[in-house]
DNA sequence: GCCAACGTTGGC
DNA sequence: GCCAACGTTGGC
């Protein structure tokens, strides 16, 4: 089975790739995603192994800054079970759970951030879900190719 | 802070 | 099943 590639959304003020690189092993586990796509493509699709853009949103300055790797498989959520959480939802319990996460762990960051202009700039990259209008998944497939070229573009010095 | 686009909820 | 109301996302 081959690895796929992912664009993970995160803003920063709240988990940013420095944040990731700072923690233990640095890895965390993505706790929260409460929307039924992205939960689908984590739950159902990502593997250990998986690479992932890291997608830093909602800043002054929107765009890739590094890779991750996906760490561990989906398995569930628990703050969506926990009353004093922000990510609580009633509807998921420890018996049936709704939400489901992985575990990332920092691989590189990028010598330069690839901005979500350089990305709209880039007519190879129109592609991509992110630099369409209106597409707010937190969690998105993209292709070798897309991953490669961002890559080169955040790469070079 | 604004607002467009989208997802979810709930009445019917 | 429809659809209006509402909440959220996220760029600007």
């Amino acid at each position: 089975m081959s690895r796929k590639y992912w664009l993970m959304k995160s803003e920063p003020g709240s988990f940013s790739f420095d944040d990731l690189r700072a923690s233990p092993g640095a890895t965390t586990c993505w706790e929260g995603v409460r929307n039924y796509q992205s939960r689908n493509f984590m739950r159902d699709d990502m593997k250990k192994g998986d690479r992932v853009l890291f997608y830093h949103s909602s800043c002054e300055e929107p765009g890739v800054v590094g890779i991750a790797e996906v760490s561990r498989d989906a398995y569930p959520d628990p703050t969506a079970w926990d009353p004093k959480s922000r990510y609580y939802d009633p509807k998921s319990s420890p018996d049936v759970p709704v939400w489901f996460m992985v575990d990332i762990t920092c691989r590189e960051p990028f010598k330069r951030a690839v901005t979500l202009q350089a990305l709209k700039d880039a007519p190879e990259l129109s592609a991509m879900k992110v630099v369409q209008k209106g597409q707010r998944l937190s969690v998105q497939p993209v292709t070798q190719e897309e991953f490669d070229r961002v890559c080169e573009m955040g790469m070079k010095g």
